[in-house]
DNA sequence: CGTTACATTGAGGTTTCTCAAGCTGAGTGG
DNA sequence: CCACTCAGCTTGAGAAACCTCAATGTAACG
């Protein structure tokens, strides 16, 4: 059975059996990482590409204040940048938060197999373009959402995200963050978060315990989040609809 | 003598003569556009690629509420991604801050370029990169940062960029952005955005008025702005190096 | 059964926002 | 050349959101 890359991969580009079978090579041995190892960091050289298989990662960027900021959520199937090896320097560090299974391709293997396989080069572009999106509404939230909009609003994502690969059963998600990590991701602090979270528990939005996320009302926490009710729809329908 | 656009392209990469022949050919008769003006906007299907040449362009997400964030300046020589075309629907809106002479290249032609010259499809892959570095380091300011921190970073980040493309003169470059602009771009209010300009004109560390910006004091304004002291410095190397 | 990481609570302080008014300078029609 | 207008900038005061510090609670784990 294909693992989540490739599954995520076939959801963007119709992939060749050849195409599969080369993917499925190059990434069959994946190795364990235990929580909050750095992949790599700000400033070293570039060198494979990641695959998580499984477990969380994220991207985050460390301060001289000693906070830090996460900028996206890598979750099973997803690759950091495949053309990141282009600059000089990492301009951010990748880091697990979970226990993961995580591959690591080799610069040119990856561009073999993007050569060799059209394929594999479109899905992995339009895996970057919905990223690319992903980051700009996380600018959104940063600079013009209260907080429970905030909470609200990357809950729904990282759910629907969940939904899409396949970690999520009816309305729950594993969701392995702690409060420190949502707060490093919301721009606020981990006491805050934490009486954010409150509120929407008591609103009867949703659950949240334990690593897992349950949406008990749905419709709540799409008003609370300001979910642009197309949103979500619009998205999924750019993500299937792409056709080049 | 070579547009903007095709110089910046020429920091990335080496263009064979050919190439920027081509370039030029798909460039050489810009559209003239006062401010405000949309080019593209979310929901949108994505058309051809934007190059602006001359004047700023934004990228923005408008809200339910009415307020707006802006995630990206386009000064003259940038392009939006190329590869936008590949969703189904724009995610954001661009629209001109000022007056401007914008270039748009059909999709088609945009991939025959590329197609036809590897050069060009690789200083575009940088420029893109550059740009999501861009993306990241604004998400960082919108997280961590606090107001004066976030006012000091985004003007020096423009101020770099405008040495970069030679619209700077010495310690100074065109700055077309009134304090809402500001403010939508940072994500504060405009009054506060206002009190932040008057504490940084106070400390003597610019001088800001009529669209013009003055670093008066450079090492303070990088104190202020909580740049990492090597951030400028291996940005610029990052560019320079990038030899793939 | 202590240790440890994480979650929760309270109180007070700061930053930033909101609202509302006044100011300034460039352009415009008389 | 003078009102007049309008967009953008500035100022003040009170309110709200969010943070800081510091303590306490709690579940998992060796």
């Amino acid at each position: 059975m294909a693992n989540r890359f490739i599954q995520k991969l076939q959801g963007f580009a119709d992939l060749t059996e050849e195409a599969v079978a080369a993917l499925t090579a190059a990434t069959h041995r994946p190795q364990d990482f235990k929580p909050r190892q750095d992949l790599i960091r700000e400033g070293d050289r570039p060198g494979p590409v990641f695959v998580v298989l499984e477990g969380w990662a994220i991207r985050y960027k460390a301060l001289p204040s000693g906070s830090r900021q996460i900028m996206a959520f890598l979750m099973p199937g997803d690759a950091c940048d495949l053309n990141i090896g282009m600059l000089a320097e990492m301009d951010h560090s990748i880091q697990t938060v979970s226990p993961s299974k995580i591959v690591k391709i080799a610069g040119e293997t990856m561009n073999g197999l993007m050569m060799t396989h059209p394929s594999v080069a479109r899905a992995m572009y339009v895996a970057q373009l919905v990223d690319e999106g992903t980051l700009r509404a996380w600018i959104v939230s940063l600079g013009r959402r209260g907080s429970a909009e905030r909470v609200a609003h990357l809950l729904l994502e990282l759910y629907v995200r969940g939904v899409r690969i396949g970690i999520a059963h009816d309305d729950e998600v594993e969701l392995p963050l702690s409060q420190v990590v949502l707060a490093d991701a919301l721009g606020m602090t981990p006491v805050h978060i934490n009486r954010v979270l409150q509120e929407l528990r008591q609103s009867g939005a949703i659950e949240l315990q334990r690593g897992l996320l349950r949406i008990l009302d749905a419709a709540k926490l799409t008003r609370i989040s300001g979910f642009d009710d197309n949103y979500l729809h619009r998205k999924l329908r750019a993500y299937r609809s792409s056709n080049i």
